[in-house]
DNA sequence: TTGAAAGCGCTAACAT
DNA sequence: ATGTTAGCGCTTTCAA
């Protein structure tokens, strides 16, 4: 850390006192019109631009608000971050992020790394930490929200979706609109909780039909490439894997829609009917699926908005001081049949 | 910033001065094995995790690195950002990230606001800042590496590849590979400054062979939509649009891989074979390709491998202290024509 | 409205 | 190997 311009530079150069240069630069009343003019135009000329740690170390306070994501090679936590940085826009708040790779050890030493800053709140991806980091995050002393998930018991405040509803939901509105030979293709299940979540939701509603999945396949969990390839190649892939064991399943379940347009991508190559010989359903709504409207079922998860959300019950609590933030925030996704809503109603 | 454990806590609870405490947990020699374990385990118990600011203000020295990128919602820049943490993973350093949404004003505020953190180092997106915002870079004091472009000329170090010459380096492949009638398909093209080089040196590798676009559709420079929308389904309209008024064009070129996918679902909803009836070409190489392997003609660029060049430029000068720095690095995208090769095979 | 003094929690530099 | 002293640059508190 190079040593630049401090305040006492400004206040020589305004020819005031240091205190005088510190409250014209933060905007405190009380200071006279023509020294806030003298001070801001001699901390321009010099180029000061202040120094975060010896305010925050003097003031005991900070702006700062710590976001943890699993990847960044899923678009989905991304768009998370932006809901975030939109909803802090124009705050005083900025938000700093941390990813974890999916590894509960990197999180741990993240958070802890985190609140070496002192931050004002905790944005954290998933409810099911395990306990040593439960305990990190009570003991923070400041305004949590996990988020993307609500099945478990919060920390403190939560902002998300039940996965094992949306997976069991999207399994009812399948079954509704006629479907009764199941498969499923997977990846990454062992890390990514919430996928599992689904799966396991849509198992249990197809047991309430007496059914099951016919098939699963289960990719491999290792990250992304370089490149960012995989995702859906890997689901274009696992989907001949699996229709070519069970050629007869009139309905595919993906872990997302990554995964689910890589299977319609190998549909469309193997001149297999979407959704007419086989159904296909994913999870999240992304853009992808625009390519071919209505050709993938999903449930739209309002991820932006989450991040949104997270952030202004943060903001909320930091400015009443008084926690008065709403414990729970719901944001349940919306199911999307596209094609097979068309054929439900034919059906019905 | 609630006020919590202190050094002096850890100090008393190990029965040592601050001094001693400080020394072992920041693992300096000149410890007693006896005095270390002692103070890491108070630590522990008391749950103190430092104070950065106090420790930053006090050695004039902090770990962070600011990293620019224009937005979240195009997938390239969280894949660099992916680059640039693995790069910094298990040193000293660590990421701190700031979205401008291609806005130069943002841009000249986050670094502002960056630089009051004092980072140890500057990873900034694009070559072409306003003179405001390179002054603010050149005054840092701190090494400053752009990405992602190098036509222009950079403040201090730079990673990338030229965008110009991409768009010219594909025009002539394209061309060689016998193809004639050029539309062009772009968005957001006054505020994407790299995607305008791009179609820039396109034209101008036409030029040299006394063609030009037959047509050219732009679309609106707006944001993608909160569900992340709009970049495929874009593409797919524009290309539609494209087609309808020239549907004579033997080649299309998008200013992203995102768009032309758009234009291969079109495409393949309409009947249209691709690369047979026209040949597609997009810019990135990214994982949505591999839905229709070989099928769009691409310039592989290693955005995760520019993070990661980025991230390692900085350590070494801020290791080596010596400005040690290689000045320019070209990671030149890699192109790929898919089955157009074939195509071109024969015809040659 | 302004300024002087004290100290935030830590570490560098100098003792011992 | 350990402790003491003196700040880092700012803001809080109190006095003028």
């Amino acid at each position: 850390m190079k040593s630049r311009k401090t305040l006492a530079d400004v206040a020589a150069a305004a020819g005031v006192s240091k205190m005088t240069a510190s409250r014209a630069l933060r905007g405190d009343k009380d200071v006279s019109q023509t020294n806030i003019e003298r001070v801001k135009q001699a901390a321009r000329q010099i180029g000061y631009y202040g120094n975060q740690f010896a305010s925050s170390l003097s003031s005991k306070h900070t702006d700062l608000i710590g976001v943890v994501v699993p990847s960044l090679s899923n678009i989905v936590f991304p768009q998370v971050m932006a809901g975030v940085t939109d909803a802090l826009k124009g705050t005083l708040l900025q938000p700093v992020f941390g990813v974890t790779d999916y590894d509960p050890e990197t999180e741990y030493e993240t958070l802890r790394n985190m609140l070496s800053w002192r931050p004002a709140g905790l944005i954290v991806t998933g409810i099911d930490q395990p306990p040593e980091t439960r305990q990190l995050l009570k003991d923070a002393g400041v305004p949590v929200v996990q988020i993307m998930d609500i099945d478990g018991h919060p920390v403190d405040a939560c902002v998300g979706f039940s996965h094992s509803e949306a997976g069991h939901d999207i399994a009812v509105a399948l079954f509704e609109a006629g479907l009764r030979r199941f498969g499923y293709v997977g990846r990454n299940l062992d890390k990514d909780l919430r996928a599992a979540k689904r799966k396991q939701g849509f198992q249990s509603a197809l047991r309430d039909h007496g059914l099951a999945f016919a098939e699963i396949v289960d990719g491999p969990s290792q990250q992304v490439d370089a490149a960012g390839r995989s995702a859906v190649d890997c689901g274009r892939k696992l989907t001949a894997a699996l229709l070519e064991r069970q050629p007869d399943l009139d309905c595919i379940y993906f872990s997302n829609d990554d995964l689910a347009f890589g299977g319609l991508c190998h549909c469309i190559s193997a001149g297999i009917s979407v959704p007419g010989d086989v159904a296909l359903a994913g999870f999240n709504g992304l853009g992808l699926l625009e390519g071919f409207p209505g050709k993938i079922a999903t449930s739209r998860t309002a991820r932006k908005q989450i991040g949104e959300q997270a952030a202004r019950m943060i903001l909320e609590t930091v400015e009443h001081s008084a926690a008065k933030m709403e414990k729970l925030h719901i944001l349940k996704p919306e199911i999307s049949l596209g094609e097979l809503a068309r054929i439900k109603n034919k059906a019905g």
